[in-house]
RNA sequence: GGGGGAAUGUCCCGAGCGGCAAAGGGGGCGGACUGUAAAUCCGCUGGCUAUGCCUUCGUAGGUUCGAGUCCUACUUCCCCCA
């Protein structure tokens, strides 16, 4: 189509979340109206969501913040406990209803972040698909929903052909998955009168089937807009860090350490970043973005401050890049490092050095220290750690803290208590 | 139902004549170089109360001084025939 007319596509459009989407006239013009209420879905799988959840929801924030439509967050209490196949080689382990519970609750809490949830106009809902998925009777739903679907069709989807292809195991319930989820876009547009399902590109299938399942039933025209799988400009996939996932749980993943994971960004994906995870006026974006050699380094830190003010508010923000300021360019130990109490009686007493780096949760074993250390990486206030039998004591404290360092990135202040 | 093959370091892939804490990749981490980047080079990538001890090769037994390796049963997966 010739350019958006609605600010919500043209936005979606220049900052490069679009992967795939049905009908972008129809969109458009449902856009440019205010009706296109949309929604996306997220499985509780985990007690968080992680980066590779945060473009469908900036999506969901700029549908409201362009006044397009009205988000709803659908939570996958029913789903997550049949377990989607799509992206996966193996088949999901099977959580339980109590697992489900706490993620779920866990999971919900960083939307009001990024959207505003109430009654009003284009405020958000939230809904839940247990709701009426666990209501739904096998015989009832067979006659009503599954006469629906052709299994010719459902063989070829790329989710399920991929197991096919590859021999692997593709059990009845998670086959299932597509027909539930299907079924929550016709529930959500009857409830919500919702015309839109939003996701990552693995998600595609899944939300036509939902299309073509709602022209049987009757309902309005349905759409589909779903944004690229985030990678790197090194072709890595996005998420995984020094700890593992990038989660969006502060208890999880320290607003420090996500201020991190940004500010490392390669500066080859420091636009493409800047665009899709802030919300910095494109211009700016540009103008960032053409910064050359070290100056880019500016653009990375406003990009990590920008995203983890987005996430975890502006005074997190700040604080992250107050300490990184501090710990990185004048190397002073900044009291808001992440920090771990310890009896003094231990610290008087001598603590060794591998089991205090294990204590301050910089590694996982003394046997992981030990190596550390062969190799260089560890650190007591700045200082290279080369004996392994070193103790840290009462001479090592300064202003009542200890500063263990692994590697240069990876910081924590040990207090006496 | 019959026949054949496979399961290895709990991140993944993968080699492994009876002496194995187990080759080689990838990934990850660390070091050097830089700009807290990328690329490149180097090191590390079971645990411990540590010149030794313990736990690891699908599960359970067995043979052996000694088993990832041989035998038996079981589990799961794949292929061929019906």
């Amino acid at each position: 189509m010739s350019s958006p007319s609605s600010d919500f596509l043209r936005t979606l459009a220049e900052r490069g979340y679009i992967h795939q989407a049905s009908d972008l006239e129809a969109i458009d013009a449902a856009a440019l109206v205010g009706r296109l209420t949309t929604y996306v879905g997220y499985d509780c799988t985990a007690p968080s969501l992680h980066i590779g959840h945060l473009l469908s929801i900036m999506m969901l924030h700029w549908l409201q913040e362009t006044g397009a439509g009205r988000p709803i967050v659908l939570m996958g209490g029913g789903t997550t406990r049949v377990g989607d196949p799509s992206g996966r080689d193996e088949t999901r382990r099977i959580l339980t209803v109590e697992q489900i519970e706490d993620n779920k609750s866990s999971i919900r809490q960083v939307f009001s972040r990024f959207i505003r949830f109430g009654e009003a106009g284009h405020d958000a809902a939230m809904a839940d698909n247990a709701e009426w998925l666990t209501k739904l009777n096998y015989i009832d739903m067979l006659r009503e929903i599954g006469r629906h679907f052709s299994v010719n069709r459902m063989l070829s989807m790329d989710s399920v052909r991929l197991r096919l292809d590859r021999d692997q195991e593709l059990s009845f319930i998670e086959f299932n998955y597509m027909v539930l989820q299907a079924y929550d876009f016709v529930e959500l547009s009857r409830r919500y009168g919702c015309l839109m399902q939003m996701g990552g590109s693995d998600q595609w299938g899944n939300i036509v089937t939902g299309i073509d399942l709602g022209r049987r039933l009757g309902t309005p025209q349905l759409f589909a807009l779903t944004c690229p799988l985030m990678t790197t400009a090194s072709g890595a996939k996005m998420g995984k860090s020094a700890s593992g996932a990038v989660w969006l749980n502060a208890d999880l993943f320290a607003p420090y350490d996500y201020w991190q994971f940004w500010r490392n960004t390669e500066d080859a994906d420091v636009g493409r970043f800047l665009r899709m995870f802030t919300t910095l006026p494109l211009a700016e974006v540009s103008r960032l973005e053409a910064l050359g050699g070290a100056e880019i380094n500016e653009a990375k830190k406003v990009l990590a401050t920008a995203a983890t003010a987005l996430l975890h508010g502006p005074e997190a923000a700040a604080g992250a890049s107050e300490t990184a300021r501090k710990t990185f360019e004048q190397g002073v130990t900044a009291d808001t490092l992440p920090t771990v109490e310890v009896p003094w009686g231990e610290i008087e007493a001598g603590l060794p050095i591998a089991p205090a780096i294990v204590r301050a949760g910089l590694a996982a074993s003394n046997g992981e220290v030990v190596r550390a250390i062969a190799g260089g990486a560890i650190s007591v206030n700045d200082a290279r750690v080369t004996d392994r039998s070193r103790v840290v004591g009462p001479v090592d404290i300064v202003d009542g803290v200890v500063k263990l360092s692994f590697g240069r990135k990876k910081h924590v202040l040990l207090r006496a208590v």
